[in-house]
DNA sequence: GAGTGGTCTAGACCACGGT
DNA sequence: CCGTGGTCTAGACCACTCA
């Protein structure tokens, strides 16, 4: 049983995906939605507030809630998302090939060293894994997950989803990531698994994952091939 | 004269980047919120939610509104930023060469087509500046600006900051902006206004801005070397 | 003037953490 | 047990849009 705004929040996004609220027409206004979930103001205008922040409506005062032009999720990655559940919601054919795998190992993951303090070797969890998408590799995918606080990982997980793993079947709350990209000439691993020519550039997401007791539990380095690299984002401007 | 929640947040926000609340440390707690500020709960509720979003804090329940590290504003954007905000953040030396200035250009720019609807040709206002950073050119923008929504551009403006021409002097209310990130080869104009060599790699950002009535007004591609470029972003588990 | 969203309030009940 | 944050409510007042 989820909250009653995140339900009004799920049941207006689906609307508007299925364009029973059509793009460049208003949602009901916040007194309509009061009478047809049966709610207070404020708990529509929570849900309300969560779309316009995700891109699926501009509330203009005056007028009412107006849906507006909303991206899709986007291959590889815009907010904090799996990558199966990505690969689920594009209707891509995908595999994933874990082609290392060590556990424990003592690495010196800079992402997980305390603040101001030696970056020292901590115990992890070290798994690499090819996504090959439509039949062809384009993306490595390196992740280090801290033994602290994941003790075992089975093989299986990391051929099918580690977030499955981690927050359905561990309980863990993932909450969110800090993440950047930055492009770099490919080494010869990516041109070796990737099968790349010397001169290849690469999309490189670094990126730091929390739970919500805010423990930094798992760096991932996720290197893209250059041509099929895309990233969107909806921002939206702070005063 | 902002919300009391804005100037809730702001405080905060202040005093986190100051340090007056370190990181690692607990704010005070929603109710200390209160009667430090003379707000109601739910007002305090709404300064800390936006600095949950924007990486300030974690709020642990049970415990209380954690702050955890937070990315600055890092080159070239992060959220919705002008140039010249980041510059200033930054504390960067920066130039802005304006080399090609047209108004009003018909263009057919896809961004603004209606929906499903032929691309017709508009009349923009047409910029092109390089950006030089610390002596060095690294970016080209190519701005592309209804001059039905904007029918006058001065020079100055777009060689001092189109944001604040638009913003202060026009009052305009920008309130969105779709973005995309991808790595393209540069181009003859790249490797000629930026000094690069054939085989250089640029990373491309398109974005269309629109107000906060909707319009879309403004779209812009942002071409950087690829050895400068970087994003950083911070976003949350949405479940 | 009627309807819209924007903000704020005072209070209620719940779930979780630590003592 | 008490203090923390999470959710929801009913009502108030304001600013804006449009007929």
């Amino acid at each position: 049983m989820l909250n009653k705004s995140a339900l009004v929040y799920d049941d207006l996004m689906q609307k508007i995906d299925q364009e029973v609220y059509e793009l460049g027409t208003y949602l009901p206004s916040e007194n309509q939605l009061c009478q047809l979930y049966g709610i207070s103001r404020e708990t529509g205008r929570k849900a309300l507030g969560l779309l316009a922040e995700n891109g699926y409506i501009q509330k203009i005062r005056g007028k009412g809630s107006l849906v507006i032009e909303h991206r899709q999720y986007e291959f590889p990655v815009s907010g904090i998302v799996s990558y199966k559940e990505l690969a689920q919601k594009m209707h891509v054919t995908t595999e994933n090939l874990v082609y290392s795998f060590e556990s424990p190992v003592a690495l010196p993951v800079q992402a997980f060293a305390s603040l101001g303090g030696e970056v020292k070797p901590v115990p992890v969890t070290a798994i690499k894994r090819v996504r090959i998408i439509d039949g062809e590799p384009d993306i490595i995918d390196k992740d280090y997950i801290l033994t602290s606080v994941v003790p075992d990982i089975p093989k299986r997980a990391a051929a099918d989803s580690l977030y499955a793993y981690f927050e359905g079947e561990l309980g863990l709350d993932i909450a969110y990531a800090t993440k950047e990209i930055t492009m770099e000439p490919a080494n010869s691993e990516d041109r070796e698994q990737l099968g790349l020519d010397k001169g290849a550039y690469m999309a490189v997401v670094r990126s730091v994952t929390s739970l919500a007791d805010a423990t930094a539990f798992q760096y991932t380095e996720s290197r893209h091939r250059a041509d099929k690299f895309r990233f969107r984002d909806f921002a939206r401007r702070t005063k």
